[in-house]
DNA sequence: ACCGGAAACG
DNA sequence: CGTTTCCGGT
């Protein structure tokens, strides 16, 4: 029974283009403990799938920032059990899977709406992000809504370094990629790879999510290679068995259709043409068929919901415990805008449906058993999604400041944000521009192109998403 | 649908 | 450790 599939080896080389400046967690990425695995995580193939237009009528996001509905169950499961191997995956299982992030805070439920799920942002810190420029920034200055009310935020370049144990330095590679890489090379190192598309890209996606950096341009460690989109779909590790046949990308369980095979393995560009869904095998356009890629048509990176907020916020970073903040704020009743991590600021408007959850209603409070890390103050802020939803707002919308990136604390543990670009979605349509803080604007890239545009010259220095480990 | 315990697996 | 598998319960 083994499927030969190998599907994250190969991971290294094509994440890296990715983003290079963010980066999740090394936690989110086998240890070095596992000998050669860095196996690919669900939740990390899922943002994987939420960025790749063709599977959007598959897995999109919507609602909240974060927020994420799975709109034909089966066939994300089936890729999922592709990618993983597991032929007799099935969105029971999957979901077994997403349900084991709950008390590691990587997702909650959305309450009231079938097969939505919310990631929980707040976890995704920056990482070498200029500092100081975050003190300033308005970002920072925003912080702390909620958080006792404080109003003071400590955005003093020491707290954040604080925050961010492990910047920049090549201190220890934990980070995604770089080390299993094979290449030990030289610059492994530099920048963790660990970079995590979904984050970056620049532009935004029509209807979707901009990403959180988007626009600007990070310095890439390395550029991408253009001529390759790493956004399309052959880009993904998604595609990559590496040990199927040649001529499948996965096994043959999995791939009816010849057709597809034979497709992946062309060039990047090529890939893009097979059917989105057929990824995962068969077309099964099924869910609203949002499948476009066909023509070729590029994928545009697709990020998180409403990264227009940014959310920044102490957190448990690294130290989430650290810090103390252990408590977490319990109930976060409503309103008290809590949680959202990233969403938080998101403001909620626009997004469609924000509207539509009306559903939920419990307390939310659910004391949290094992929390798996300490932190794991189950927090009701982020785990009910309840709030999110409406609350979000707070401050986002109405004081305009949809635009402007605000930061967020939560109460007891902050989730940091990063500067986003975008803006949600339904909100408006333009990413916002005004967002960078910190970076000049970035030009106005055209949405469509391909994420050199993103690129640019600025270089900044590497700003890293990390989502943070608890 | 969704939840979460328990056991097993690589 | 991160699921995968199975499953009883809601």
């Amino acid at each position: 029974m083994d499927c030969n599939c190998v599907s994250d080896l190969l991971l290294p080389p094509v994440p890296a283009l990715w983003t290079p400046g963010f980066a999740f967690p090394d936690w989110a990425y086998k240890p070095e403990s596992s000998p050669g695995s860095r196996q690919i995580q669900l939740w990390h193939f899922i943002l994987e799938l939420l960025q790749k237009e063709e599977y959007q009528g598959v897995i999109a996001w919507q609602g909240d920032y974060g927020e994420f509905v799975i709109k034909d169950p089966d066939e994300v499961a089936r890729l999922w059990g592709i990618r993983k191997c597991k032929p007799h995956m099935n969105y029971d299982k999957l979901s077994r899977a997403l349900r084991y992030y709950y008390n590691k805070r990587i997702l909650h439920k959305t309450k009231g709406k079938r097969f939505t799920y919310k990631f929980n942002f707040s976890k995704v810190v920056l990482v070498n992000y200029p500092i100081l420029d975050m003190a300033n920034s308005p970002f920072f200055l925003a912080q702390n809504h909620f958080n006792g009310g404080s109003a003071t935020p400590d955005c003093s370049p020491e707290a954040i370094q604080s925050l961010f144990p492990r910047l920049p330095d090549t201190a220890r590679g934990t980070s995604l990629f770089d080390r299993g890489s094979a290449a030990p090379g030289p610059e492994g190192d530099k920048l963790r790879l660990d970079t995590f598309p979904f984050l970056s890209s620049g532009t935004p996606c029509y209807s979707k999510p901009p990403s959180l950096l988007g626009p600007y341009p990070r310095n890439p460690p390395f550029d991408y290679p253009w001529g390759f989109n790493p956004y399309l779909p052959g880009a993904f590790s998604l595609n990559n068995c590496p040990k199927l046949p040649p001529g499948s990308l996965y096994p043959s369980q999995f791939y009816p259709n010849p057709l597809q095979s034979s497709l992946s393995q062309l060039p990047h560009p090529f890939s893009s043409l097979l059917p989105p869904g057929e990824a995962g095998g068969g077309e099964r356009g099924q869910t609203g068929g949002t499948n476009g890629t066909a023509g070729g048509q590029p994928a545009r990176l697709c990020l998180p919901p409403y990264p227009g907020s940014l959310t920044m916020g102490r957190t448990d970073i690294g130290n989430g415990a650290a810090l103390g903040e252990r408590e977490r704020v319990e109930a976060n009743p409503p309103g008290t805008g809590l949680s959202l991590g990233l969403g938080a600021v998101s403001l909620g408007a626009g997004t469609g449906t924000g509207q539509q959850s009306p559903s939920e209603r419990r307390g939310g409070v659910k004391q949290d058993p094992e929390s798996d890390s300490d932190l794991e103050i189950t927090d009701l802020s982020d785990c009910s999604s309840e709030n999110e939803n409406e609350h979000e707002f707070s401050i986002g919308k109405e004081s305009g400041l949809v635009n402007r990136p605000q930061l967020m604390l939560d109460g007891k543990k902050g989730s940091l944000l990063p500067p986003i670009s975008s803006l949600p979605p339904p909100v408006s349509p333009h990413p916002l521009k005004s967002l960078m803080p910190i970076t000049p604007p970035p030009p106005s890239l055209p949405s469509s192109l391909s994420p050199s545009m993103a690129l640019h010259d600025r270089h900044r220095e590497a700003e890293t998403l990390k989502m943070i480990h608890s």
